[in-house]
DNA sequence: CACTCGTGGTT
DNA sequence: TAACCAAGAGT
């Protein structure tokens, strides 16, 4: 690693400002400094894609145009405008720092990146960012193109997947921000990491801080940022089960804590917790479901395959296989037993479908075909995006 | 501190 | 395809 004069950062520093003055990318939440629009961009922004996010952020901001109008939103809409952005608990942590906020603070925001960080959702990155971007704090913001910018230029071996590596960038990256415009400095090295200093097919040459980095001038760019590798993903393999009535379709509300908290979803069951991890046919393990849907909540129920592939979904830690069952249930539609409801497919709409449920419904209804449902003839509308 | 939490895109 | 990446935070 390399250490820079106070001469070199200044050159730095003006190198910089002076092409993002000319270049910067323009984007909804850049039109003013309201920290709510810079907030609520940098939520969306975790870990997601710019080009993901302006969609979502300009109907967000057409549905909740305040603080207030967030703090006070109902759930369902709530969700429903991050539908399909992931990592949800970003939304409901949203909504309440925006109480926090509107209620305990009489609306008044903090303005050092400390105090940020108490609110619901603000971490050191966050804190940072709207500290030097709404409020001129100067304090470094450092996310993944900070790491990775910072990693190339300066040489630094750390191991930006470690946690304590966080502190040695803020304390490297710190100084180098200047008084006047951190806010703007602190953008400038998104759009350099977005541009010439991305992960991959980056190309330094054309960079206007080359003449500044030194793993480029020592031909090693390509060793940083150091990052130890992931894990895989742990598979599941489940039936889904579609169960359709004249009350409409089977969903069951997953639990509060883990993977897609609250949602609603076709019933899921997982094929290991069926047996006693011993080998038996699809047909022996359509009969345990029956039994169980019969035994646990009074269902009764014959289940057959459904002729679409298996629906696949890959998360972060895990990737789920679903095995679609379909049947019907003509009469006792008693639910008294079984937490969840019956919805008709015509208020999907209004529901609020994670990816892989979305996925369900569209091999699902890839069956129908000519095939008469009892709750609905028709194919309709609830299509993933 | 290691692990968890979604989705879409690229290689 | 599997692996990795994209303006991270909470537990």
């Amino acid at each position: 690693m390399i250490k820079w004069s106070n001469k070199t950062i200044k050159a730095f520093q003006e190198t910089l400002l002076a092409w993002y003055d000319q270049n910067k990318r323009d984007l909804p939440w850049r039109q003013d400094q309201d920290p709510y629009h810079v907030w609520v961009s940098e939520i969306m922004l975790q870990q997601t894609q710019v080009e993901t996010v302006i969609p979502y952020y300009l109907r967000f901001m057409n549905e909740f145009p305040t603080i207030e109008d967030l703090a006070a939103a109902p759930e369902d809409k709530l969700m429903k405008a991050w539908e399909g952005l992931g990592y949800y608990s970003r939304a409901r942590n949203l909504q309440k720092a925006a109480q926090q906020i509107v209620f305990d603070y009489q609306g008044q925001w903090p303005t050092t990146a400390k105090e940020l960080q108490e609110l619901s959702g603000i971490g050191p990155y966050t804190a940072g960012a709207i500290a030097s971007i709404a409020f001129g704090q100067p304090v470094a913001a450092v996310d993944g193109n900070a790491f990775r910018v910072f990693a190339r230029l300066l040489e630094i071996d750390d191991d930006v997947a470690k946690p304590h590596t966080r502190q040695v960038f803020e304390k490297i990256i710190n100084p180098i921000v200047p008084k006047n415009r951190p806010g703007d400095f602190n953008q400038a090295i998104m759009d350099l990491g977005a541009s010439y200093m991305t992960a991959t097919n980056y190309d330094t040459s054309q960079s206007p801080v080359k003449d500044f980095n030194q793993s480029y001038l020592d031909g090693i760019e390509d060793h940083y940022p150091v990052k130890t590798k992931k894990k895989r993903p742990v598979r599941h393999d489940y039936f889904g089960v579609v169960i359709h009535s004249k009350a409409g379709y089977l969903f069951e509300k997953r639990p509060s804590h883990g993977i897609l908290a609250n949602f609603w979803m076709f019933p899921l069951f997982d094929r290991k917790n069926l047996t006693d991890d011993q080998p038996v046919t699809e047909s022996t393990l359509i009969d345990i479901i029956e039994t169980r849907l019969q035994t646990d909540y009074q269902l009764s129920v014959a289940l057959h395959p459904v002729s679409t592939p298996t629906v696949v979904h890959t998360f972060t830690h895990q990737q789920w296989k679903i095995k679609l069952l379909e049947g019907q249930i003509a009469e006792n539609i008693d639910l008294s037993y079984f937490p969840g409801k019956w919805i008709h497919s015509s208020e999907f709409d209004q529901m609020t479908f994670s990816k892989v449920q979305s996925k369900m419904w569209s091999a699902y209804q890839k069956t129908l075909k000519s095939t008469q449902s009892i709750d609905e003839s028709a194919v309709d509308q609830k299509t993933n995006r």
